[in-house]
DNA sequence: CAGATAGTTGAATGATTGCTCAACTATTTC
DNA sequence: GAAATAGTTGAGCAATCATTCAACTATCTG
């Protein structure tokens, strides 16, 4: 017996549904997954990270060099340090933001490439 | 002379905007990436292409694998496929999907190991 | 050609999102 | 301690988005 609810007929390729169900990860896993990669979804945010792939940068520059207020900038930098994307150093009364590891560049560059071909 | 506009002070590190901003894309190209990887940033669209990573799918039976109704599993794959991500297979009534490329794969491991550290 | 099924599409809607503004904290300097 | 500057934060708002619904096309079968 197969459901109907959300397909009309019967699941077309019952055995490639079930090999394939058997595979996937958790539903949980994909939300959180998809909460990551939404990240680099934004174009200031995509600007921003590309930005401190290439050197390691404060608020205010970051601002100047976007276009935007430092306000926006930081509540991006937010969301991308709550995602462990970037992470904060502070000298006084400025704070330097830097990538917090290389999944960043990795995924930058395949976006790249895809976009590029 | 500094721009005000944005920052309320000068830019703090002058040559450090100087040299980033020579290396830079261009805001569109910030803005095709961003696009792109948008695509990425969505539960369902997320399961979808690990789903298509496992093996070629058709619609009725992703719907049935996720849960959802044919209707947003094409209005997903559409998306998907302007972008290049995914490729269609007609064979009479049924159409069959799959990866276009392995940038995608590369993308969702990348996410994967981030959310998994 | 008629009926059935797979898939697509456009409009509508409720939810999410990114920015702005204003107020706030933190640090340095005088 | 007061003033100045770097940065953060929460509320509000306009724009975007993901789904649903209903109507549509395409293909196969009798």
């Amino acid at each position: 017996m197969v459901s109907t609810e959300f397909c009309e007929s019967e699941v077309i390729h019952e055995e490639a549904v079930a090999e394939v169900r058997g595979k996937l990860s958790e539903a949980e896993e994909y939300a959180e997954l998809a909460s990551l990669l939404k990240l680099f979804g934004d174009p200031t945010r995509v600007r921003l990270l590309h930005a401190l792939e290439l050197r390691e940068l404060c608020v205010c520059d970051l601002a100047a060099l976007l276009g935007v207020t430092k306000s926006a900038v930081s509540h991006q930098l937010k969301m991308l340090r709550l995602a462990n994307l970037v992470k904060p150093r502070r000298e006084g009364q400025v704070v330097y933001y830097s990538l917090a590891d290389d999944h960043v560049r990795a995924i930058l560059e395949m976006g790249f490439e895809h976009i590029r071909e």
